[in-house]
DNA sequence: CCCTTTATTGAGTAATCACTCAAATATATA
DNA sequence: TATATATTTGAGTGATTACTCAATAAAGGG
């Protein structure tokens, strides 16, 4: 009996998300978002509750889109690889509405007014971390590197290096792909 | 026969880069600002003009006040070690109202709008980087690491490394000091 | 003390913010 | 086709935004 929808939630999350990724939690208004997502107000509150409500669903999806970017290329690289080819995908995505990380540049703006937002974003953050980690453990198993360093350690100065190579690709004039080669390189030197 | 001003110039622009460096632009309401300067509205655009406008001087503040102590800290230590100490200081300074740089925040909130402080704050940036490329090219001068490498991309990269350790330094659970360290040590590997 | 010049005050501006809700509309089942 | 249930509509809410301006206060030179 009841009337459906006549939109998919899905596409909506992950313009929402194109949205909040470019443009910022601040820099996103409810009439750039029923702009974007084609909806009155009524529509979208009685669809997703709030602004953060539907900032949360693109955070969820940035990360787990994010997480199955770097699985896929692990399946087909092996970890070692992966790993080295992963920051010159991640800032070569020309159709991507940012260079930076959503998760970082949500971390930044929220993280002083204590957001839940904020909270979110570092928990996708060391969720990525882990994977990461799991990487390098793969690769010392498989004798790609020495295993004198500890997975954790290298994946936290791994993430560390990403986010700054991916500040750095939001900037003019910066040269980030020869900064993501000098990132593949050093993990080869391991 | 005029009168003059009640306040510190200086020291309202100094408290404005703290509570912009913590919060950010959007994230900064005239309100926060009256609070934090004592200044009623028309006191405050008689000394300033504008929000954006008092934003620009704390920008220039903040860098300034980060060549300056980069500097102090060259005239100190010398070139490589400076340049390996840099990183700890920067994340260890417990006073300052934020971990992450403040050049960064502001390229990273406002450059999807086109704002010009996106522009002010990459110059900063710039500025830092070829301060930076100098300390590298006196390192290899006074023998202190080899010179096969280009000064300008050991800087580029160095930055890099920075931002990503300062974005990491504002998250909960990472240890920001162990990434200084390995950032430090890689300049040894020099 | 007067007068000129500047600083300070704070109520008030229009615009925008996230959000609400009653009415209208569409759909699937009975 | 009638009814129950859900979605869509869009004008409108109060709060907050950056900012203005006429009135008042203060300070130094004559």
């Amino acid at each position: 009996m009841p009337r459906k929808p006549n939109y998919d939630r899905n596409d909506l999350i992950a313009r929402a998300r194109d949205l909040f990724w470019q443009q910022g939690w601040a820099g996103t208004s409810l009439k750039d978002l029923e702009s974007a997502l084609q909806m009155k107000p009524g529509s979208f509150y009685a669809a997703f509750g709030s602004k953060d409500a539907l900032y949360r669903l693109a955070l969820e999806k940035y990360a787990s889109d994010g997480l199955a970017r770097l699985d896929e290329l692990a399946r087909t690289l092996g970890p070692l690889k992966s790993l080295q080819r992963f920051p010159q995908v991640v800032i070569g995505n020309d159709s991507a509405p940012a260079k930076a990380c959503m998760l970082s540049k949500t971390l930044l703006e929220l993280q002083a007014q204590n957001h839940p937002l904020a909270q979110d974003a570092n928990l996708h953050l060391l969720n990525m971390e882990s994977r990461f980690a799991d990487l390098f453990t793969q690769a010392q198993k498989a004798g790609e590197i020495s295993d004198t360093h500890d997975p954790a350690a290298l994946a936290r100065r791994y993430q560390s290096d990403l986010l700054g190579l991916r500040v750095s690709a939001e900037r003019a004039g910066v040269d980030a792909k020869a900064i993501a080669d000098e990132i593949a390189e050093s993990l080869a030197r391991l």
